[in-house]
DNA sequence: GTCTATAGTTCGATAGAC
DNA sequence: GTCTATCGAACTATAGAC
């Protein structure tokens, strides 16, 4: 058994998980940990700060165990397969949830919303780094803005959480949806010097 | 002036807009609206089923403003053109936002779940038709299910729109990415029937 | 249909015993 | 470091006057 603070920390995460951001507070977490309600002050002054906290271990704890996984990438497919992976182990598990209740929170309570900045960017590093070795020998890098992309990739990341939590049938239609749609990029990616050029052309008028 | 039950319904989009789902209660929403606090009970009978309601109110009141413009879609870029219009202005207007914050909301209450999907259908309907629209001439259209990536792609808009309350700067750089990724896509569109033929053999060979 | 008044609950936060 | 006890505030929901 862990000690108190560590104990909090879980507690939070699972609470936000279970009662989401409008249900949490320093009863319901304590009672989730088996300790007093006062231990949250003493801890950690307040309950956002509580939170706050809770979403930086949470978010640390479960990319360390991705970190390996994530360097194994080297194509898209790969990276499509880790990511639906990550989303069916999170939405057991529940760390992303938590994420997204906090980052629902972050909206209006300013002392929320830089540590889900903290938690998120925490993914979006990891997200960045396969990326650019997935598009790094692909004509999209050239035009692409790598980090941007990771960024828009976490963030419809926890939107797709959010989605499968009220329409399960729905989200499991976009994940498939974009399997096939990251198909034809991985056939862009495979095609010769020849269409790469007129490719290359194309984009240089559009962009 | 209108009816109280109306002032109701958009008092309560402001406040979720302005407080989130964890600062709404029958009091802040009754205030907002210039009302006495039991109304919401008289009307509603509780703060979970007048949130409800103002979801799919909102929604409805908001779509009905896009349709035309959703209908003159044909283009790729004119879709995303629409896309980050309608991202600017549900912004300043807060109709996206509130509908986030029950989307948040309604994984952990069963009574706000099915009134977050109503509404979001309603976005994902609209991006349905000019999707379908748009890749129909494509070869996209073969092999990506239009339905799901309608879903995705609002899921996806509901997540940069939560991700840019907490860093502003951080959702403009996904836009943009994604802005030029859709170029891309914008460019295979385009390209002569050989290409076409070609990428068409690599999809099948990857799907 | 709208109001006042109120019962009963839960909340954040602190003081103080151990 | 952990507990009990407690204050003051905010909450949902209802009863009843107008």
């Amino acid at each position: 058994m862990a000690d108190t603070r560590t104990r909090l920390l879980e507690a939070a995460l699972e609470t936000l998980k279970e009662h989401g951001i409008a249900g949490v507070s320093a009863r319901t977490i304590a009672a989730t940990a088996g300790v007093n309600q006062a231990l949250v002050f003493y801890h950690f002054g307040s309950v956002d700060q509580l939170l706050a906290a809770a979403v930086e271990h949470g978010s640390q704890q479960r990319i360390a165990l991705y970190r390996a996984r994530f360097a194994a990438v080297t194509t898209l497919r790969e990276l499509l397969d880790l990511g639906r992976a990550l989303h069916a182990e999170e939405r057991a598990e529940g760390t992303v949830a938590a994420l997204a209740q906090v980052l629902a929170g972050g909206q209006t309570d300013p002392k929320l919303a830089p540590a889900t900045t903290t938690g998120l960017n925490l993914w979006i590093e990891e997200v960045e780094q396969a990326l650019g070795r997935v598009l790094a020998r692909s004509p999209l890098a050239e035009f692409v803005d790598v980090t941007g992309l990771a960024k828009a990739t976490a963030a419809a990341f926890v939107g797709l959480e959010l989605y499968e939590g009220v329409d399960p049938d729905g989200a499991n239609q976009a994940f498939d949806a974009l399997e096939s749609l990251a198909g034809l990029v991985t056939a862009l990616e495979d095609m010769g010097p020849v269409v790469r050029r007129a490719a290359r052309a194309k984009l240089r008028r559009h962009s």
